[in-house]
DNA sequence: GTTGGTATAGACTGGTGGTCTAAAAGGAGG
DNA sequence: CCTCCTTTTAGACCACCAGTCTATACCAAC
């Protein structure tokens, strides 16, 4: 999936192509984007265009991709939380998902982008580039549960799979939710404490457990 | 949005236009599906199916409702708990939740539909045909999460419309999982109990409350 | 120069959803 | 039976789509 030519082109026709594709990803969504459009505003050939990337998933991957990494650049690598207190289990995940939501927040753009992601899901030939980049995110999400089971933190009387399946809807719905409002930068630690309490509240063990 | 010349037709040839419909639909998702062959596989005309709707989107939208028309007419109306009590407000909603489910289970059509049905929201001209849909499940979860806020069963101190979209999401979460595996009848209750306890427990009034 | 890989251009293909015109079918009044 | 008018059907046609393919331009190595 890497494209070695791509990467030998110079800078600014890398940024010119990344641009018009951003451009129509984030406002026609990735159905509805054409390519061909992308070719035009980029200023280059269709030749060109399948030549540096194997068509419209590859294209929309590699961006996501490349937002992704430079979103997470200013964040250091996903954490799991290793200890046995619940209590500081849910404080460290609290204090990474608010360091997220505010990366998230300086760069609209890729919410854009990650918003329309989950229609692509749909077309069976991007879900392998989507499990691409899923393998740094789903199976993050599975051992971070997998750790709070540990923990004591999460319920261990269902199976992860479920949790995972949860937990994700309930980030998605929240970030939507979250884009969707005029998210102002200051209420965002209480927010996210509630959004937090959420997700610990559908996921925690029982009391009687 | 009705078409009364469709209504008209003899209903040996509707449930041909239905059926070619639901079969291209269910099997390749909203985008991928191909109207061309709806039309070959009914074996009527484009003339015609432009006739009876305004589109591809038009006659996604209709075969929903007609579908959803039919599952929900096997339940009854949409309830909303009249309690005081957030135990018997629990109880009651899970029955309702079961119910549903079973009757989901017992139509695997509607199911494939109703999973190509988040795809199609990304497209604009179809979000007013959901919203048409929707009209008749937000505002009852809306309203059923406002009555669960006056019988203490769901918590006050956050925005309705974050609950409303919280649950939405879990819910959309849960259908997809259970989809997703072999869901046996009789294991039903059981895990539409956990369901129902993890969404409780994401929306109930927190301990101190 | 000549050769040979790299890069670009853009015509072309088979498909798409949607429009449009012309003809067929159906029915009411004479 | 014929005319007139509306409703229905047929399918050619349009612009556009993602993706393929061939021919040519470029440029370094020899």
């Amino acid at each position: 999936m890497v494209r070695p030519r791509f990467a030998k082109l110079p800078p600014e026709q890398q940024r010119s192509i990344y641009q018009a594709a951003l451009d129509e990803f984030t406002t026609h969504g990735f159905h509805e984007a054409s390519l061909n459009r992308v070719i035009e505003a980029a200023g280059i050939s269709k030749g060109s265009m399948y030549y540096y990337f194997d068509g419209k998933e590859d294209l929309y991957a590699s961006l996501a991709q490349a937002a992704l990494q430079r979103l997470l650049s200013g964040l250091g690598p996903f954490v799991v939380p290793d200890t046995d207190d619940p209590e500081v289990f849910w404080s460290l995940l609290e204090d990474y998902y608010l360091k997220l939501m505010i990366a998230l927040a300086d760069s609209p753009q890729f919410a854009a982008l990650a918003r329309g992601w989950s229609a692509v899901a749909v077309n069976p030939g991007v879900q392998q580039a989507q499990e691409e980049m899923e393998r740094g995110l789903e199976p993050w999400l599975d051992r971070v549960l997998t750790a709070g089971q540990r923990a004591g933190a999460v319920r261990s009387d269902v199976s992860i799979s479920l949790l995972v399946a949860v937990v994700t809807g309930m980030g998605q719905a929240m970030d939507v939710w979250l884009v969707g409002q005029q998210l102002a930068r200051n209420r965002l630690p209480q927010l996210v404490e509630t959004l937090m309490g959420m997700i610990r509240g559908a996921v925690a063990p029982r009391r009687q457990d």
